[in-house]
RNA sequence: GGCCCCGUCGUCUAGCCAGGUCCAGGACACCAGGUUUUCAUCCUGAUAACACGGGUUCAAAUCCCGUCGGGGUCACCA
């Protein structure tokens, strides 16, 4: 019988949600998923100066809104709770004393001075930087006078001085570290609360993770959590190390600080449909084949494997996610678009927050109008201006097509059909619109361009009659009534 | 600096583990055409990469070594 499969995200709530983290918590929760397992969602929150109740809700909701939920985690709970480290400290403590009393761990009385110091000469030195076991060496009766003189120590891990260590990556395949290239970290703090590594060793073997994904930055941290493990007694679980995701220009990993990009709030206020940016986000770091891009939540979970993550960091393609997203948008129902962009319309102040019935087959109009040119929501707002800011100013090539010889004379000449014409029926009023240009003698392109003008101060835009309809007849007749007298 | 990871078109990648079918495939972006009243969509086409140097081999993007480059990590932080 095999063990259940299990894994884990573990994020720090540092204030937003990392667009790196985003795609962690998706590898895992896709792995999970496809195996059956579970995914657990535990908040590294011991650090209590950025830990705060906002930034846990950031990180909840942003979960939600990927659509990764946990199926155990701080707000579901489950059978190895509590899931938020700042709840976890006397399991710490618990499991840091049998540490102590089974001798894998020694006492340190060096000061932090001493430490320092230490590090500033191999700093000169150039040598490589590491505790140098002073205390290890330390007589034992010394020690036991010494602790109970009540002298502040820390406890540090005792690694062994020979041999080496590998793990087997599934994304990497075999790591391996030499025991000189690993020094005795400090397992237990002076206060007697643990570091995280020895945190994250015990709840990763309490909550019975099967496997770690995480970010490459974890790899070095890794063997000293075997060790841990080692130390234990216990077995490992398997690892798989992303990797990262770097700045736009490839020069170091993303933050949040230098790159606006790195915040999931960023792709939420943007309004890119979140179907769009689960597919996106898998491609980076991973692939299906030599060909597959466009792929649905179950073909993703049907066809993901970590085998299959590649190793060598990434910047985020964001033209990719434009074209992604806008292929999702096309494909989208109208009802569905029309419900995506109300709340930026509303924002605007161009539709009511509760909008009329009236408003909203216009927002429907709008969103089947301008649907094939979104690839995020909040694009609606520059494409629709024209519909519900009546006054504005003009592109320069649209004041042009209104000004050339004749578009002028045209369009009034024209404007009693237009009027007359079905709003409701953009291909009909087309249809007159040509037998009009065609009775001119005048070119379909001479009357549409200044038309155009007119309707929406622009050169581009949906079909025209499409506009037209958008508008209805009255704020037509007014707009090009409008234009008539500014080309006059 | 030590240790670890990585290095295919501008970008994201396939191919690498099991050398030949790869004078390297796809996608996005860009450019040029076509369709369209405009834009977008759609269609066609073009440009564009195995970091470098050795070695192994009949044969290397694929295996080995080295160099260079990039990244990560070295806290009583997580």
């Amino acid at each position: 019988m095999s063990d259940p499969i299990r894994l884990r995200f573990a994020p720090s709530p540092t204030g937003y949600l990392h667009i790196g983290g985003a795609r962690t918590a998706l590898f895992n929760w896709l792995y999970a998923r496809k195996h059956g397992g579970v995914f657990v969602l535990r908040m590294e929150d011991t650090d209590e100066e950025r830990n705060t109740d906002a930034a846990r809700q950031t990180i909840f909701r942003g979960l939600d809104w990927l659509g990764f939920s946990p199926d155990e985690g701080p707000e579901q709970g489950g059978p190895y709770g509590p899931y938020s480290q700042s709840e976890r400290q006397d399991l710490y403590v618990e499991w840091g004393r049998k540490l102590i009393e089974t001798g894998g761990v020694y006492p340190c009385f060096c000061s932090r001075e001493r430490l320092a110091e230490l590090r500033e000469s191999q700093l000169q030195n150039r040598e490589t930087l590491r505790y140098d076991r002073a205390c290890r060496a330390l007589d034992p009766t010394e020690v036991r006078r010494r602790i109970d003189a009540g002298d502040e120590h820390t406890w540090r891990l005792k690694v062994p001085e020979e041999g080496s260590w590998a793990i087997q990556d599934l994304i990497r395949g075999e790591v391996r570290v030499e025991a000189k290239d690993i020094e005795d970290i400090i397992l237990i703090r002076a206060s007697g609360i643990p570091v995280y590594n020895f945190a994250v060793v015990i709840d990763d073997h309490l909550m019975k993770i099967s496997h770690v994904v995480r970010g490459e930055d974890h790899l070095t941290n890794t063997f000293k959590q075997v060790l841990i493990y080692e130390a234990f007694g216990w077995s490992t679980p398997t690892f798989a190390h992303l990797p990262l995701i770097l700045g736009p220009t490839g020069e170091g990993k993303l933050s949040k600080r230098k790159h606006p990009e790195a915040a999931l709030e960023l792709y939420q206020d943007k309004g890119y449909p979140v179907e769009g940016l689960v597919n996106w986000l898998a491609l980076v770091g991973w692939s299906f084949d030599d060909k597959t891009e466009i792929m649905s939540r179950e073909e993703l979970i049907e066809r993901f494997s970590l085998e299959r993550v590649n190793s060598s960091g990434a910047r985020l393609p964001m033209e990719k996610l434009d074209w992604i997203c806008g292929d999702y948008i096309r494909r989208m129902e109208v009802e569905q678009v029309a419900r995506e962009i109300e709340p930026f319309l509303v924002k605007k102040g161009w539709v009511a927050a509760e909008p009329s019935d009236e408003e909203r087959a216009r927002i429907r109009l709008v969103a089947a109008a301008e649907k094939d040119r979104l690839r995020f929501f909040q694009q609606i707002e520059e494409l629709s201006a024209w519909v519900f800011e009546a006054e504005g100013e003009f592109e320069a090539k649209a004041l042009k097509n209104l000004q050339k010889e004749g578009a002028i004379d045209l369009l009034r000449d024209y404007l009693p059909t237009f009027l007359a014409g079905d709003f409701d029926d953009p291909a009909a009023m087309e249809e007159k619109a040509r037998a009009f240009a065609d009775a001119q003698g005048a070119g379909f392109g001479k009357l549409v361009h200044p038309l155009r003008a007119a309707l929406t101060r622009k050169t581009t835009g949906p079909g025209l009659f499409d506009c037209a309809r958008i508008l209805g007849r009255e704020e037509s007749k007014r707009r090009v009534e409008k234009a008539l007298q500014l080309g006059s």
